[in-house]
DNA sequence: CTTTTTAACTGGTTGATACCACTTTGAGTT
DNA sequence: AACTCAAAGTGGTATCAACCAGTTAAAAAG
């Protein structure tokens, strides 16, 4: 049971753009081709796997070259975690679980984990914290099939991505996220520790596993006075 | 000068989905291909584009659905191409170019754009509609040397990146993005036609071209109740 | 020697074909 | 009626071939 071949190229590449410098040309694709004895579609395939990850740029015309950033910045690409880009900063997490329950979601809840009718979800709500001081504060929905008998004592010692790693063998892969700001109101800007009414970032995160099922849902309310939401875009749209 | 078949494609099935419910199942490959009448290759193409932008998800054995990723859709963010975006969603997406000026930056705009201590920046603001209603409020910096000579006149029938891209052959390859939610002060929210002291999103955005040279710092404020501002992240795992 | 043109690169698009891996369905068996 | 399993359907991987569209450097022209 061998791994596809665009993978092992992928895998094999990314071994080679370490090694070099940012901006560095790589082999062109039919060099590629010859190189790893398969066609010109699997190279293709596999450098677009790259492109979008943001390892590589290809310019047309002229070439397919190494990507500046992705030296610099170790966690490019990765899944943001709130956990992680904090202690970066050299700052405490700390994270309260408030309550984790079994309900029955709303549809729009249910539409976004696509659940049938009467499938039921994890409700996990969660307040973030650094330096003691509330941050951020979260509600996230979790299918029950695939997460049978999950506890929050599950929760007590590691991060919720490792519960779900580790106990159900789930991997997030991609995760969208949309951010919209609003105004607190009463019972959110209490749990945040702020006046009424104050400016809030609301980010609604879905993310999926490797065979595009939604394994997460979640809604966060984050402080609008200290907490920057940081993203990188990739120019590979359309001209 | 006809577009690219499979773009052609993905526009037609933009349409086509725009009209679906979340999670309805769309026609399978092969049936696309018979009615459009090209290649597997190409209706391949166009999906996973369609996929990319998170629009449709695929499952391998089952079929491809459409996302419910659109949430309460009052708009598609995404700040990176917002006139592309708008249009996609059938919206009519204006700008109008309030100012272009030569002015010497301050510190911290010399220090986004790399400038030296004498170097100047032009100074262009603009106001971002979507079918004639303010959306969102820039104020943009692009290093002098890079692009001597512009003109707000290159402007009127040109976007921005066009216009940088074909006056001055600059690509953008990445753009980092900060995001904040603030309260908007009293000249912004009369621009954005919203009362004082709405929530509005603050966006940061600087962008690096090919050679890893910075080419663009931009200040944003977004309208908290039109605007959404939607990334995707992924993991670091091979799909 | 400078300019122009051409040829040889680069990645981008498209077609045709085949088989693999996973899911659902339905015919056949028990 | 329930079960088994093959067939048909789905997206995923892979090859071969050809041409298009930008870029660059070498050859030809002035």
């Amino acid at each position: 049971m061998q791994k596809p071949l665009y993978q092992q190229v992928i895998l094999d590449l990314e071994g080679l753009i370490k090694k070099m410098k940012p901006n560095e040309k790589l082999p062109s694709e039919r060099q590629l081709l010859v190189k790893y004895g398969v066609s010109r579609n699997t190279i293709r395939l596999a450098l677009q796997n790259l492109e979008e990850r943001g390892l590589i740029y290809r310019l047309h015309g002229k070439g397919t070259f190494v990507s500046s950033i992705y030296l610099d910045r170790p966690n490019i690409g990765g899944i943001y975690s709130f956990s992680e880009e904090l202690t970066r900063e050299g700052q405490k997490a700390t994270t309260q679980n408030q309550s984790l329950e079994l309900v029955m979601p709303t549809t729009k809840i249910a539409e976004q984990l696509n659940l049938a009718e009467n499938e039921q979800a994890y409700k996990l709500v969660r307040l973030r914290l650094a330096n003691g001081q509330p941050r951020m504060f979260s509600t996230t929905y979790l299918p029950e099939k695939l997460f049978p008998k999950l506890e929050i004592t599950d929760l007590r010692s590691k991060t919720l991505y490792g519960v779900l790693k580790e106990k159900y063998n789930q991997l997030s892969v991609i995760a969208f996220e949309d951010v919209q700001a609003v105004s607190l109101g009463k019972p959110e800007s209490e749990y945040l520790d702020v006046k009424e009414g104050s400016p809030s970032l609301k980010i609604y995160r879905k993310t999926i596993n490797d065979k595009n099922i939604p394994i997460e849902f979640t809604i966060s309310l984050a402080r609008g006075d200290k907490f920057i939401y940081r993203s990188r875009q990739y120019n590979d749209l359309i001209k």
